[in-house]
DNA sequence: ACGACGGTTTTACGAACGTCCAACCATTGA
DNA sequence: TCAATGGTTGGACGTTCGTAAAACCGTCGT
């Protein structure tokens, strides 16, 4: 089991950051990683309704984007919003996402 | 010459308008809007190299999404960023994005 | 040793995307 | 009236995306 790939903070772009926040089911996996003060989302995918290898590629695609961080910790892989690397990078933006996400949800209405 | 397509502000979806700021282009574009008051760039296009054409689809997607209103004031189209109806729906969305681009430009390095 | 569990990888496929070209439309100016 | 200008529309083409199925991998429990 081997530590998957992050880029560093300095290397985030802002077009992968907004693509991998641009489709609901990321955008409610980011909800809810927000929501369980940065835990993972208690096996993966608990209620989205959507195939595992699926999760795991969404999952993929959050991390390489620098969205997440994924750690190996005892047996089992923890997700992780990288909050502080993002506000270091990009500040605020992370931020009003949240906040939209609480207002409106993904699709918002 | 009709009026195009503006979706109203309380209709604005966070998965679109992240959709539509995460292609470099139109994060280019996003940023010259920013850049020059909410005016139009001078001629579809000035200076980004794809074909106009092109430009044309990017500047329907950033309108559809709700990120810019384009109207027809004489005989030509002014395109704006949608800052206040941004604003009011995602408060501070639009301006950590464009803080991220005086920083970083779209590509982020 | 073996199966169950949790997750990844590979592959496949339809849908959507970004791009260009060509044709078109509306307006301006000669 | 005709050409030029500025922009949109409709294909077309190759790429990327989101999804699921199937196979695989590492760890745990028994």
């Amino acid at each position: 089991m081997r530590e998957p790939f992050h880029p560093p903070t300095e290397s985030i772009s802002l077009a992968s950051v907004m693509h991998a926040m641009s489709d609901p089911v990321r955008l409610e996996i980011v909800a809810r990683l927000a929501g369980s003060d940065g835990e993972n989302c208690g096996g993966i995918g608990d209620g989205i309704d959507v195939h595992k290898s699926t999760m795991s590629h969404h999952y993929r695609v959050l991390r390489e984007a620098g969205v997440t961080r994924t750690t190996l910790e005892g047996r089992s892989r923890v997700v992780r919003l990288r909050h502080d690397d993002l506000e270091a990078r990009f500040p605020g933006l992370l931020t009003s996402v949240l906040a939209a996400l609480r207002r409106t949800g993904p699709t918002g209405g």
